[in-house]
DNA sequence: ACTCTAAATGCAATTTGATTGCAATACCAG
DNA sequence: CTGGTATTGCAATCAAATTGCATTTAGAGT
C-alpha cells in the first residue's frame, strides 16, 4: 500500500479531482493519510480539534472526498462509516480485507490475506465477492 | 435453506430457545418465515401494522431472537440491519463463513472456505479470527 | 386454579450518527 | 481585482437504534 507521504502533492490532487484546495480538505487528507486503518467520521473529527473545523463540514469533505475517488467509505457491520485513503494506483472499489474486532471495535487492514484456490472457486459459484471481512478478538482484548 | 414451514412449532422453539411465547414474537416469527430475503427493522414493523405491536417491542423482540440463535442480523453495507429466520438444522453460530449479497441480501453458508496458510499467519498476528464474512454480488443479482 | 415474580410490553423520550438549510465566506477563473 | 460559485459554520433536522419506567403478562410453583 504505498501511501501518498508528500503531502504537497494535495493541493494538486484535489484540483486533478475537480475539488477546490481549502484548509480543511487538506488536513483531512493529512489525517488519513497518517492513519493505520480506516476512521470514523468521529475519529477524523477527533484529530481535527483545534483545527476549529465544523463537523458538518469534515463529513461534507469525507463524503466529497469519497465521491471523486480519493476516498473509501465502507461499513464493517458496526453502523459506522469508515473512511480510508485510496492509495495512488489503487482501484477504488479494490477493498482489501480488514479485521475488526469485536470487543473493543479497533479496525485493522489486512493487505496480504488471501482465499485458498479451493475456496476461491468455490465462493465464484456464489458470487463475485468484492470484500473480505474477518472478525475475532484482538490481541488487546484476549 | 429448509423454512420451517410448521408455524404451530414457534412457541415450542421459543420455550427451548429460552425465550417466552408471546403473541408479538410468534407474528414476528411468521413475518420472518415468509420473507424471501432479510428484512429490515422497518419491514418487519411495517408487516405487523394492525397488530398492534409497538416499534420498540419488535425491535427487541428481533434482537432477542438474534440472541439465542433463531435470527441472524446482518449488516449489507447499507447501514440498516436486516433480520433473517435461521432455518432448522442451520448452525446459529458465526463459525462457519457467511456470503452476503449487498443487493439482494441473501446470506449464503460457506462451509469449506479457508484462508491460505500465510494469510492465517498474518490474521494471526492481529488477533483470534472467530467469522469470515465475505461480501459481494451474488449470480442472480449479476 | 391461584399467586407470585421475572419477563415482556407500550409509550415517550433520548441517544447518536448522519444530513440539511441558509447566510456568510473563501476559492479561483477571467 | 472582481464576480460567481463552491465551501464553510452554525443550528436545526432526520432517522435508526435504544432506553426508562410504569403496567401488563407469561408461566413456574403451590
Amino acid at each position: 500500500m504505498t501511501h501518498q507521504k508528500n503531502e504537497q502533492e494535495w493541493p494538486q490532487t484535489l484540483q486533478q479531482a475537480g475539488l477546490r484546495v481549502t484548509m480543511a480538505r487538506i488536513a483531512t487528507l493529512g489525517v488519513l493519510n497518517t492513519a493505520s486503518m480506516p476512521l470514523t467520521h468521529a475519529e477524523v473529527n477527533q484529530a481535527l480539534q483545534g483545527r476549529g473545523f465544523d463537523k458538518a463540514t469534515v463529513f461534507r469533505n469525507l463524503n466529497d472526498l469519497v465521491s471523486v475517488g480519493l476516498v473509501r467509505r465502507s461499513e464493517l457491520g458496526d453502523h459506522v462509516w469508515r473512511f480510508e485513503l485510496i492509495a495512488k494506483g489503487e482501484h477504488s472499489d479494490a477493498h482489501h480485507p480488514h479485521f475488526v474486532c469485536v470487543d473493543c471495535g479497533t479496525v485493522s487492514c489486512l493487505h496480504e490475506i488471501e482465499l485458498t484456490r479451493k475456496s476461491k472457486s468455490m465462493s465464484d459459484q456464489i458470487g463475485k465477492v468484492t470484500e473480505i471481512l474477518l472478525r475475532g478478538h484482538c490481541h488487546e482484548c484476549g
